[in-house]
DNA sequence: CTGATTTGTTGCGTCTTGCACAACGCGAAG
DNA sequence: CTTCGCGTTGTGCAAGACGCAACAAATCAG
């Protein structure tokens, strides 16, 4: 059993193995989340004492993984921060390939465009372009979101092989709003439905007022390799402008798996 | 004074605040400098014994900073750390502004072509392109380069505020090769050059064989936020096509700075 | 198939080391 | 000037991280 969603989950649940290290980590998502944070902010945040929160950013801060904002002032992520990122995404071609698609189709629909990869039991979004529209939509990258609920984990789960499809279908498949898909019979039949037609959809199963279309990208081996989705509000995103959307993402998608050197049928 | 090219100082120099945060923090650089490792492999690195080096690792799993490869494989960095560096991104505009345009130099002239911006008395790469030659270039993101060795850091340098110009001019330029630039007299009118003509050069002053060439972005102040640059083996970037790169330079710095709405002369 | 070697994993006891406390320096605000 | 809040730093104690060693599960040699 993997978790979703891996948010700050400080000083609850399991034993972790390095205490200080845990913590540390927590100081990079709190800065994430929060943007900048000082040290008595952060010390409140773990519940610990300001010093031991002065001394983990401290040696985030040697390794350039935080940045200090003034001299005796807040603290932020840092750029070291982008050279591990780097080493992650290099392994990644499809991050490479499918950006600049991804920024189209974003300035295209107007919406919130990511790529998808599976994991484990989790799809993972590896690239996300914001759309032109108002509505701010969070940060989805390198968060675990399950495949039964995610418009990408129904395609990712549709064209993925035996194995991984009859570990999903034999979980447990917690509802996470009242849409979610729980039984396994019919998310079975939703993805021989995202098999045939080609691309999926959710709406609200994941998040309430969050609609999402998603679409298969192959790679040079003809796998299905990624997803490429579009999400926005429900109200934005409506049933009678699915169609129109899923074929923009199909092509899209078709356009990112002809770079990475899919040129079949 | 700060250390530049951060690489893995391990287990030398000053005291670090916390052991085990900072032995994670190198398992982590040790990930991306060799892609994958082993637990027993990490623990020579780290002269730690294996157990240790088990516990550093499973913390970082946990929180999704590094991923096993099989059920008891190798180790490498996971995509957690690409939600962090989405919220590192998120504050630095030009990283996406920059992106379409630096794509393109990479492109025309099939060089490595990298952002920069000045961190305290560094230059520090936010974003980088690889041009289709042959020759594999390292990767420079989120590593601290000198101020006066880089082509980008004599740029910024070169439009920098008084207080910053200073600083690094009467610090110690310390020679990392023959072809460094040490005395500030000769730097303060190297500075001046590039002030005038608008763009800087550097061969072999950093590293032997590399040379490069940097233009100025500016932002819609009008401030000089960052500097663009092509990078690459000496043999290629020769003093005669200097002219003509610099041109393709500072033609896409002036596009990059136009999308940051820098309008001005 | 079997034994040998290697590698990831885990309980345990000890002593390292991370931590809470408190005091200090420095700004900002009143 | 005083007060408050902040980041920063020495110190003593015990929480907890680490080294040891044994275990488990692969891989390989024969």
């Amino acid at each position: 059993m993997v978790s979703y969603m891996g948010e700050t989950n400080r000083s609850g649940g399991d034993a972790s193995q390095v205490q200080s290290v845990d913590r540390a980590l927590s100081v990079l998502d709190l800065l994430a989340k929060h943007g900048e944070l000082g040290v008595t902010e952060l010390a409140a945040e773990l519940d610990v004492h300001k010093s031991t929160a002065f001394r983990l950013v401290t040696a985030l801060d040697r390794r350039d993984l935080v940045q200090q904002i003034g001299d005796r002032g807040k603290y932020r992520l840092g750029l070291g921060i982008l050279r591990l990122a780097a080493a992650t995404t290099g392994r990644l071609e499809v991050s490479h390939e499918g950006r600049e698609v991804c920024e189209r189709l974003a300035n295209e629909l107007g919406e919130t465009v990511n790529i998808a990869i599976m994991e484990d039991d989790a799809a993972v979004n590896v690239l996300q372009e914001y759309g032109n529209a108002s509505v701010m939509t969070r940060n989805w990258i390198g968060r675990r979101t399950p495949l039964y609920a995610t418009s990408s984990g129904k395609v990712l789960l549709a064209f993925a092989d035996e194995t991984a499809r009859k570990a999903v279908l034999e979980s447990t498949l917690e509802p996470l709003t009242d849409n979610t898909t729980t039984d396994p019979q019919q998310l079975l039949r939703e993805l021989d439905e995202v098999a045939r037609r080609g691309w999926a959809c959710t709406s609200e199963e994941l998040e309430i007022g969050l609609t999402a279309l998603a679409a298969p990208i192959r790679d040079g081996g003809g796998r299905v390799a990624a997803a490429v989705s579009a999400s926005g509000p429900s109200f934005r995103l409506t049933p009678d402008s699915f169609e129109e959307v899923a074929e923009k993402l199909v092509a899209g998608a078709a356009e990112i798996s002809s770079r990475l050197g899919y040129y079949g049928a």
